[in-house]
DNA sequence: CAGGCTCCTGACAACGTTGTCGGGCGCAAG
DNA sequence: CTTGCGCCCGACAACGTTGTCAGGAGCCTG
């Protein structure tokens, strides 16, 4: 029956219906149309049909933020997402993963990317606590997230990712940064290495300061003392890491192996190697798994995190808490895993200590 | 003067404040703070200071879909972005790009993935409708997008990227599909290459069909049959491009060059020639640059897009429209460049053709 | 046949905000 | 002194929906 609204080409700007509109159409009142969209029961299966069909008839779609206003409730089904960059592999898989969650409990996702800028960090709660969304998924940039604790008081539960949050108590799903760290470290040198550089990033990263203390213990239960020739902080792109692992690589008692501490750093280390053609020469261990690694020659040998846990585990945390959970606040850490392709197994030179 | 609230730890529910509670604590009229928060005209110094601090001290944060629900343009700020997949480097660049136009617009952005499946397509599509976005950004997955007509006829207009629509007439930016490939083809023949193996995405993405239809017709150009067994459709990961291209690599008659018409399938492709030892045997070219394809031996040649300005360009003519732009409908088509890095370069055994 | 229960339905207020409008005040001009 | 105008300001309705409540119809029970 439903009536093809006249298709004639032009398309005019048309006013979109309310419930009012389906209500007329119907012949019923508007409260009988919503509780027909809503599911609500008693209402006669006569009655249910025809506003169907009306609302079908003039493609009504109701208005989720209208409901909200006055919804019990008062959930937009809307969540938001802040992470640290849309771009970066890691990010997006995170993001995917909490989308699927979110979808499976009927949300939406609305993701921003901070690009690691504190003041965007501040710019996207805002944008998102204006619209209301019911829950928080952050990855912290900022060096305090006690200015989120409002949030959480006036009922917006809160999960960070990826880095634990400063000056609030709250959920928070992260990578094991230093024992993963430390396992990159000890296969280096089990294989003779004592001369292992750093790259780092930028300090005021927390996954960076923890991946850099995994460094420093485990060559500490090594008995090697860290030389600060071959720690270099502050890294945040490829060219940067390539401009300096070439500096480290043609200095007079170079490192025999390399531990990178991120994706793109990795890449940047890569390809000072084999600008050098060393990269059959000395040992790299990435942390977080570049996605072609094992096409490159040698393979890329890398801590792997597991960014579908991490932004699964998250996303499920949230929902708990949107769901009444009122447990207290936990750190879940996820663990990493040693993936053995080549570049991590090189030998050092002589296999002695120096 | 900022008093700040009790600060005890034991973080209590609390109710947000609404704009009655400001004009209460400020001593002035509800509508008086809506002037204040929205920058409108004619508040005296004094009040709008007033009215500032009460705000600051009750942290209060607008509700901005109750205030679309009165205010004249309807407008909620906020922007559905249809993407193929989150986790295709791709779609997640064009997101950045997007996100970064909207942000100077003061947009959020309502991003859903589609993993390439119709249903979700129209899934996302209802839920953003149901949150009344301003405006959609789709990828279109389905064979037809005739549906999205009532959302433009009511005021939210459309624009596609990556893929255009069918069944509605709408702004849309694409990639140079068939000028690409031909370029990839053309690089392939000028080395000497007769029997050019092609390998493809599922055949209902258009992205897909435009490339092979570039194949097809630079071949044509130069006088050379398509032969069926050098082409293959239906690639969506690079676990079934890898087991494909293994078995057109060990043909009787094997093909002395490929074209992998898109990102997964060309690291399909590059672990099959490395596992057969043929990657310096058998030329390479990929449409889609693979990000480290330069660290690997061969480095990889590939068909560039440029997703910055995809992205770029759609967000632009969406906000035009919502800027009032009402100019018909054009198709954007972004050139892709062709970058030379070795696997494209190996030249056909003998050089001559078949 | 009265009373009570269940089912179905719609009038109305309310959610938090903005548009409209009109009133009060101060000041300049007639 | 009156008039008129511009600036401030708040009461009120309205946006599209849902919660509350009360009323009517139908049925069963005693």
């Amino acid at each position: 029956m439903t009536s093809v609204s006249d298709d004639s080409s032009p398309s005019v700007r048309q006013r979109r219906p309310t419930m009012r509109d389906v209500a007329r159409l119907a012949g019923v009142g508007i409260k009988t149309v919503s509780r027909v969209i809503n599911g609500e029961p008693n209402v006669s299966p006569g009655t249910t049909e025809r506003v169907r069909r009306a609302a079908a008839d003039l493609l009504y779609e109701p208005d989720l933020h209208a409901g909200n206003l006055r919804r019990a409730d008062g959930r937009s089904r809307t969540l938001g997402l802040l992470v640290s960059s849309v771009a970066n592999p890691f990010a997006a898989q995170v993001h995917r993963a909490i989308e699927r969650v979110a979808i499976e409990y009927g949300y939406a996702v609305l993701a921003a990317s901070l690009e690691d800028d504190p003041a965007a960090e501040l710019r996207a709660v805002t944008a998102l606590a204006r619209r209301r969304v019911d829950g928080f998924i952050v990855t912290p940039v900022r060096d305090d997230q006690s200015y989120l604790r409002v949030h959480v008081d006036r009922g917006t539960p809160l999960v960070c990712v990826d880095r634990a949050p400063r000056g609030i108590e709250t959920d928070c799903v992260v990578t094991a940064n230093v024992d993963g760290a430390r396992d990159a470290v000890r296969h280096l040198l089990s294989f003779g290495h004592r001369r292992i550089a750093f790259l780092g990033d930028l300090d005021r990263i927390e996954t960076a300061r923890l991946r850099r203390e995994g460094y420093v213990t485990e060559l500490a239960a090594a008995g090697i003392d860290v030389d600060p020739a071959l720690v270099v902080l502050g890294l945040h792109d490829d060219a940067t890491a390539t401009a300096v692992a070439r500096r480290l690589l043609t200095l007079p008692d170079p490192p025999t192996a390399i531990f990178s501490s991120q994706n793109l750093i990795t890449i940047g280390t890569i390809r000072a190697l084999q600008q050098l053609g060393l990269e059959h020469k000395v040992a790299l261990v990435g942390f977080d798994d570049v996605e072609t690694g094992d096409l490159m020659k040698p393979a890329i040998t890398a801590v792997a995190q597991d960014p579908d846990r991490i932004g699964r585990l998250a996303a499920e945390r949230l929902f708990a808490h949107l769901d009444g959970d009122t447990s207290p606040a936990r750190q879940v850490v996820v663990p990493t895993r040693l993936i053995v392709r080549g570049s991590g197994e090189i030998p050092a030179p002589g296999g002695a200590a120096h």
